[in-house]
DNA sequence: CAAAAAAATTAAACCGGTTTAATTTTAATT
DNA sequence: AATTAAAATTAAACCGGTTTAATTTTTTTG
């Protein structure tokens, strides 16, 4: 038989100890008002007794719940995985515990969770938004002022804390390497125009071809769903056109290891048959048989960022709004033939 | 400016009504004792004076916090991140919130989000415990009566829910394969005895080894850490090896792809130099260049069991302790030669 | 129509902390 | 020793809900 244990709370301690609630309060946060003898009597009954700091009781007062919520677009893609990881991290070293979303891309789950959220009162939000996701969605977090960062993806018009990588600077890179290799020809696979990060890499492309004279047109994109199956369907697409391009910049990593694979698949070598570069770097881009040239994209700083961001406004609700596009670096391996095998 | 706009409470909403909190409260709650006007008028002014219900408060009354805590040893790894996202998922159908911690096989982190945990009244646990998890580590959760479900690694001595792979029969299967395409040397890579799927997976090995007559010794295992890092280490050590063997079954996918880049950064083929099979059929198992023979765990399965599992155990804290071990499939890809290429 | 039963509402205590302003105790100063 | 200042403690209100038992209102019944 289990002993039903009481629960002890903050009074419990105090008649115990025949001195006041208040007082056990002001110790247990360690406020210089209580004397070192009275302090330390009761941190040892609480120790003693085992009591549990009741957060939530604490929070009813405080008006903080020291939570914040954690929503992704889809956290199976290791971009996201490595930035939540790193964030939640950096959130526990805070002491402050997140609520985990996986959004994936559906708009009333991303709906449902920010209002529970409130109605939990979590301190902020981190969010990298559903694609569909508009102003009027997000109208429950800025009426309701709740602190809040967008990661990866930022929405136009709506005032909130933004930390992303410098998606034109990224795609110019990829798209400038393959050029200065000689190709003419390129397509770009993948990304479309319903998110920030979608229309920054276009245009990173456009800005490139356009600076070296070469055609833009919609021909010259080809979209596909952000994932290998999706790049696998676009490469095989792409071989069977009357004149295909000769290099592929993808809108990511996974997109174009999906390409590699396609590529593979009817025995074609990446950086012989078909130059591909990708974004992002994920881990999986560095393999002996993959070797992807791509963008690396500082996917744990993006998580450690946001929570740093969302720190600085849960403390300081009015600081200025800040975005910040994190820069990156190219990383030539073999998948664009000038590679160093 | 932004107008401060004052936090409305149920008592407000009953002082504009002219009726009690305690109706108030009782009409949000779908209560049957409330008449169906005054209903209609509660929600009706809720919802236009923008009223907010308060988890927190409530919970300090019924106890119960609609969270619970979900805890990874590594979510990085796409087996875990596949779990996470079902189980996540079926908790938000029953309006839970997820309360996210990567260990990161770290025990001090994992007790410390344990500990907050118990401060933040979470309803229940979901854990997939760090490796150095012993009994004593998971006092809290057992003293607590906390409402709790291990995935994937079981920790023996102490009575929890367990969901996890039936990691013998997994491993029996994988080479079993191998010994009946003729292997007779075969080295198991990765995995060690400080968790309960390294010590199953391992005895399924010996298990298939033993009942052909193969050899079983300490030379028969080579351990390595569970990362594609650890899977290139391991070939390199192994092919240097006076008499390296001609089968590998290797603990999980991400060790077995390290293993396959390994091969192929030597010019080696999986399959036709060295038969490699992996365990749970992760993603990129299935590309063009990896065609894994591998065998497929039900890993989206185990998150939604582990949270059917936890929700059940929270309705019925004394309900019978269930172990779940599910079955997999061995799924033939190309690499150990017998593949359908 | 009065009495009884059923339905609807409510007062008040409670959940477990925080916090402010006032009070009591102790120490410092003259 | 009396006065003042500083330190420590506390009473009580408050945070925003839930819940029980009692009360009031409405409906049903004889």
């Amino acid at each position: 038989m289990e002993e039903a244990k009481k629960k002890i709370t903050l009074n419990d301690i105090a008649e115990i100890l025949g001195v006041s609630k208040a007082t056990v309060s002001l110790a247990i946060n360690n406020d210089s008002r209580v004397a070192a003898e009275t302090r330390r009597k009761i941190l040892s009954t609480v120790e003693e007794l085992g009591y549990v700091y009741n957060r939530g009781a604490a929070g009813l007062s405080t008006g903080r719940s020291n939570t914040v919520g954690l929503a992704v677009h889809n956290f199976t893609n290791p971009y996201f995985a490595e930035a939540c990881a790193e964030c939640e991290a950096l959130l526990s070293l805070n002491n402050i515990m997140a609520f985990l979303c996986n959004t994936n891309e559906s708009l009333e789950h991303q709906e449902h969770f920010i209002r529970t959220l409130i109605e939990h009162r979590a301190d902020g939000l981190i969010l990298s938004p559903a694609e569909k996701t508009n102003i009027q969605s997000l109208q429950p977090v800025v009426s309701m002022n709740l602190p809040t960062v967008l990661i990866a993806r930022n929405i136009e018009g709506v005032k909130l804390d933004f930390v992303g990588n410098d998606g034109v600077l990224a795609i110019h890179m990829a798209t400038t390497h393959l050029i200065n290799l000689g190709h003419k020809k390129i397509v770009m696979v993948g990304g479309n125009q319903h998110t920030s990060v979608s229309r920054n890499r276009r245009a990173g492309f456009a800005k490139a071809m356009e600076e070296n004279g070469l055609p833009v047109s919609n021909s010259v994109y080809y979209d596909c769903s952000i994932s290998p199956q999706g790049g696998e369907e676009a490469i095989n697409s792409i071989l069977s056109l009357k004149s295909p391009p000769t290099a592929l910049v993808c809108f990511s990593d996974l997109i174009a290891l999906g390409v590699l694979s396609g590529l593979h698949r009817r025995d074609l070598t990446p950086g012989k048959d078909m130059a591909v570069v990708g974004c992002d770097d994920i881990e999986e881009a560095d393999r002996g048989y993959t070797q992807l040239t791509t963008v690396r994209i500082r996917k744990g700083e993006i998580g450690r960022k946001a929570a740093e961001l969302l720190i600085r406004r849960i403390n300081n609700p009015r600081a200025p709004v800040k975005h910040m596009h994190l820069k990156s670096e190219l990383i030539i391996r073999e998948s664009c033939g000038s590679g160093r095998s």
